[in-house]
DNA sequence: ACATTAATTTAGGTAAGCCTAAATTAATCA
DNA sequence: TGATTAATTTAGGCTTACCTAAATTAATGT
């Protein structure tokens, strides 16, 4: 029904060269959910305004101009969402869909107006940079819980987004951006943790422990 | 390039009713700067599918179902340039062509999220009623300020905003929306008006007094 | 009333972005 | 190395919303 824009494209594929080590046509095809016949004609197509480089059947590459659209997007989306959680008050597992429609029709003055009203905000509401206008991204340092010893006492600085399911977990059991925790004990039988938060006691599992990105206190 | 949506032309059609006696072919396309053969197609798809009533040749009508469907998306509208202004700081003449974008992507929830922060408002900033989630729209007694004695004193209450050229020229001389003023002149010659806003006398020509709509107070 | 003019519709075509099925290429492993 | 398998591309098609040009219908003025 509704199509993919090309910074859509640029976007994903340059999202996926963070997480794959080569981005094929099979792997685009299966984030954006459309068959990788249509992923071959777009990547031509982007190939040919030099957004991409592409050897045929090897795989794909962004360009530095691919680049720079693609950080546009992101800034653009990590904005919105940062304003849908600080204005808007959306809960933070329900503001990724709603940013993805949003980012395509943002225009520069609107980004502005969020940015200013927002005071320039550098991280998004789960802990990802929002690249600067000149499409600089500030990393900032921090390990996956699962790197913590037992005993040490943490701050939460980014959580990983892509399962909605695991936010609102957390966010249950009062695990935010920011908030600082004990890690109490891991668990060897399954590296599992408890830590506690606040005064309670909570459990984590490994998989939930590898998205939740922290540093030391 | 991007082309125009189901709910577009209907809020389209939906306001010509209100200004045109006959809403034919020609006129939509027109408003909407394409062809009238184009028209005419999604006219006819429009109609099979009950939003319309279309005689070849005659003209439109939109029907009930048309409507409701008018409706939700000028609320979205209304609410959206609403918040434009109040939240986000832009000015009344600039957000017509934001609102434009927004209105077809905003989810219920978001549609809700936004409602909510502002109050629940019932006029948008130009004074154009904002309708009520069943498509209620609450109308309210005007004249336009051609139909105004020389020494009353009255009250804006709703400014037309086909022309973004006259909202920044009434704003530069501190007409807005709730703006008391006194109609210290009306001049014979070609129905030119002179009022007092504030401690000074400022110049409206007849066709924007035309555009201006008030209450006595 | 009828010829002219203007509005509208019909017919046929284009571009984009998707699709499926078939062909091609590369990778793997016996 | 050569055959099998998996990934990728090519070929051909569909749909949608637009277009232009031609045909049709309605409106207008004498």
């Amino acid at each position: 029904m509704s199509s993919i824009s090309v910074e859509n494209y640029l976007k994903n594929i340059y999202e996926l060269e963070a997480s794959e080590k080569k981005v094929t046509t099979n792997i685009i095809a299966d984030k954006l959910k459309i068959a990788p016949a249509s992923v071959t004609d777009m990547v031509k197509k982007l190939s040919s305004k030099g957004f991409l480089r592409h050897v045929p059947y090897k795989g794909v590459e962004v360009t530095e101009k691919g680049k720079r659209s693609a950080l546009k997007i992101i800034r653009k989306h990590r904005l919105w969402e940062m304003f849908l959680v600080e204005v808007l008050h959306f809960s933070w597992d329900k503001i990724d869909d709603e940013a993805e429609a949003f980012e395509h029709i943002m225009s520069e003055r609107m980004e502005q107006k969020i940015d200013e009203v927002l005071g320039h905000p550098v991280v998004d509401p789960h802990g990802d940079p929002i690249p600067s206008k000149k499409g600089i991204i500030r990393h900032i340092e921090y390990d996956p819980l699962t790197k913590v010893e037992e005993g040490t006492v943490v701050q939460v600085v980014r959580v990983n987004d892509a399962h909605p399911e695991l936010l609102e977990y957390i966010s249950k059991i009062g695990l935010f951006l920011k908030t600082k925790m004990t890690v109490l004990q891991r668990i060897k039988f399954d590296n599992s943790f408890i830590v506690k938060i606040g005064s309670k006691k909570q459990f984590l599992s490994q998989r939930m422990a590898e998205s939740i990105f922290v540093q030391r206190v």
